[in-house]
This record gives structure tokens, C-alpha cells and sequence, in this order.
DNA sequence: TTTTTAATGAGACTCATTCTCAATATATGT
DNA sequence: ACATATATTGAGAATGAGTCTCATTAAAAA
């Protein structure tokens, strides 16, 4: 396997074309733990020698969000960052408002909790986004 | 009292100016259970022949957020949302993906459950985002 | 009132993201 | 393999929310 057939395999089921341009995109972005930006990794394919543009990382970002291959958050300074969802359990995020360092957390109470709130309203959740904004404690 | 010497106060207090602008962009959201977008702002209050601009609403409405006057939201569309705290209880949203729905909840379980989480971390919880998209249940 | 200085408005600007459309490359059929 | 049909790409224009500039206006202090 490999993620190479991997996302082949996605891109066909989809009945969309299996290019290296998004082959590109889905290994920079499996490849590195960190939560990137687009403008970030068009400009590291770049320097890479890897021939594409911004249109294309973007629309190839979508794609991956939407197949669930990447999750997509946003921090509110107007871009969005990604990261993989391969090896890479589910969890939300602490921001440090001092440092700007982001922390994951996962905690299986909080999601039961969750599924339990939807339901009492009558809906099934379908995805979630909880950032918990924070600062070092003092001591 | 009212509003009015409300935000009179809280403007002095920071050596801010009290101006009818200000005054109207907090009317209207203090006026509108909605969650309201600044373009939605501005347009209404122009509606009411009130004169103001788009850079005093932005302006306006990034001073009540600071002052915890209104609450911001972003839904993921790149617009941000926002609501008046007065008599209003701090919550969450439930969003739903078919109709748009915005429903708020509150759980005080989840509330001790992120203050607990993140002090585990070293931290102390500012403020969080916390966002349900959900989906009417099938029965 | 007069003065001082903060606030406003119009529109230019920014910046992330999306769109357009001609050129190109992939998958399919032969 | 090769041609064909059509999805994908790229360059740059367009969009849209939000911010900034700076001359004008208006609070509030004196």
C-alpha cells in the first residue's frame, strides 16, 4: 500500500483523477505533525521544486478535508490551518495565548458528553470544533 | 439606568468617548436575540437612517467584545457573529448542517470538564470556542 | 466658549481564499 | 500504444471580511 495508493484509491472512488500535484499536497501534509497553513505549504512544495499554485493546494485541501483525510481548524486570525488525520487519533486543541503553542487534548468523558447534549436536543453530531484558549498558570 | 448610562460608564471608565454611534451599534445588538454579522449591523442601522460607517461598526464592535459586552462567534464561512452577553447566560452553539439552525446549550458538567482538563495542562481557561454541527436525528 | 484630542467616514488597502478560462494532463476506449 | 473526451491545472483577476489612513467632526475638559 502506501499512502500513494491510498489516496489513489480515494481519487478514484470519487471518480476524480489521481495527480501529482495532489499527491504532492497529501504528502507534505502526512509528513508533518505540525498544523500548516496553505500559503505554508504551497511555499515549501515550491521550494521544493514541486511545479504548482496556490489554486491547486487549496482545491486539493478541500478535497482531503472533505474525504476526511485532513481536518481543518480555524484559529481566528482569518486562515485556516491543517493536519493529517493518518496515526493521528482525534483530538482539540489548547491554544496558549502567551506563546501562540498548541496543545492537543483528547478527553473520552467530554466527547460522551457531547454525544449525549446533541441528542437530548433531538440532532446526531456530525463534527465538532472546541478550542480551549488559555494562559500558563501562575504559581 | 438603561443601556444607555451602561455603556456611558464602561466607555468612561476606559477614557473612551461616548458617541450615538457607539450607542446605536450596541442598541441593535442588544436589541436582537440573533447572532448578527457587522455588515448586517451596519446595513440595518442605515436602514433606520442612523449615520455611521463600516469602520465604526468594526470599530464598535471590537471595543463591546473587549469589554465583554457582546460575545464573537465564527462559524467557519469567514464571517464572524456576534451577540450581546446582557442577560444572556454564557453558552455554546449547536449548529445545524441542514437548516442552518443555531441552537445554544449549556452543561455545566462540560464547563468543569474543560476548567479541569486544562489545569492538568499547566494552564488556566481564558475563553473557549466550542461548536456542535449536528444533524436532525433520522427516526 | 474655546481648546484639545478622540472618533468618525470614505474609500483605499490587505490578505486569505475563490473564480475564470485557456492550456494541459489523465483515464478510457480502440 | 494512440486518440479522444474531459477533469485538472495555473496565472492572475476577483471577492469579501476586516483594517487602515487621514482629513473632518464632535466629545469633553478647561
Amino acid at each position: 500500500m502506501g499512502s500513494k495508493s491510498l489516496l489513489k484509491n480515494i481519487l478514484r472512488k470519487e471518480g476524480l483523477r489521481y495527480t501529482f500535484q495532489r499527491q504532492a499536497v497529501w504528502n507534505e501534509l502526512e509528513s508533518s505533525a505540525d498544523h500548516r497553513d496553505a500559503e505554508d505549504i504551497y511555499l515549501r512544495l515550491r521550494q521544493k521544486k514541486i511545479q504548482i499554485s496556490r489554486a491547486t493546494v487549496y482545491r486539493t485541501i478541500d478535497i482531503l478535508v472533505k474525504k476526511n483525510l485532513v481536518r481543518k481548524m480555524e484559529i481566528g486570525d482569518g486562515r485556516a490551518l491543517y493536519e493529517a488525520r493518518i496515526g493521528n487519533e482525534h483530538h482539540d486543541h489548547m491554544i496558549c495565548l502567551d506563546t501562540g503553542t498548541i496543545t492537543e487534548f483528547y478527553n473520552e468523558d467530554l466527547e460522551q458528553l457531547q454525544e449525549k447534549i446533541v441528542i437530548e436536543h433531538g440532532y446526531e453530531l456530525v463534527r465538532h470544533v472546541h478550542q480551549l484558549f488559555v494562559r500558563p498558570l501562575k504559581k
